[in-house]
DNA sequence: TTAGGTGTATTAATTCGACTCGTACACTTT
DNA sequence: AAAGTGTACGAGTCGAATTAATACACCTAA
């Protein structure tokens, strides 16, 4: 299920979030079923258990992924709210175009243009720049 | 014209950058203006000549500032694209919004959303230009 | 020409956060 | 209990970002 490009740059735990994201985006993972136990994937991929760890950790703070004691993490209903994730970057972007006198319009078509430019995560990484 | 926030945690010439941007957006500093040299900054917030310089740097790579050798750094005639401003944040809230499955649309209205809600204070009292 | 101004290339020291891992622990299921 | 679940805590490593010291190239104005 997980799999690890290392040549890629990108970390490990991050890796293991994004090809989470992906299975459950992609329907291969459904709401109620049960991911592979943090040893499972950490002994698979040759990775410390708190490394899968972490990246449950991550899952669950973004609401993907429930939490259940003695059983395991099991994909939530909705799959997770995205909104409240971006709440923060989103209200620095919006403080930040205020405090510079950016019309709302304006702020809008920069986005837009961001959106084209930016790459979107792939479960396999791509190299970015910057 | 510039002052420092030790406490902000904010990399000193970066505070410098947004200095000059919201004096700039403001129209506290209008386009053919001088900004003060890279000496006269380093010695009134007791810094080196070299921060100043790269805080400088980053507003000329950024089109709100023209280099003229031997004179010194002059706002440049747009003053600048404010938008080049809120790059970086843009560029955060876009990657997040793409990682999380989010759409253009849904990003666009939760910005419009967050447009609503948020009034942060404003340090400095702006102007719209152009 | 030269004195005094401009910004900066180079290099190095330092800080700081992200990432990973080892270990031990609390907890639930069976 | 025994065997499974995730995790708190601490330490180690690594690299990027930040700041500084110094010396330099250049332009202007007298």
């Amino acid at each position: 299920m997980f799999s690890l490009n290392p040549s890629s740059g990108i970390p490990i735990y991050r890796q293991i979030v994004q090809q989470a994201r992906f299975a459950i985006a992609s329907g291969r993972v459904e709401p109620g079923d049960r991911l592979p136990s943090v040893r499972t994937i950490a002994t698979q991929l040759g990775v410390n258990p708190m490394t899968v760890s972490k990246a449950y950790s991550t899952l669950e703070q973004a609401g993907v992924v429930v939490r259940h004691p003695g059983i395991g993490m099991v994909v939530s209903e909705a799959g997770g709210d995205p909104a409240g994730a971006i709440e923060a970057d989103a209200q620095a972007l919006v403080a930040t175009a205020k405090q510079l006198g950016l019309s709302r319009k304006e702020l809008v078509e920069r986005i837009n243009k961001q959106w084209e430019e930016e790459w979107i995560d792939q479960p396999i990484p791509l190299r970015r720049s910057r």
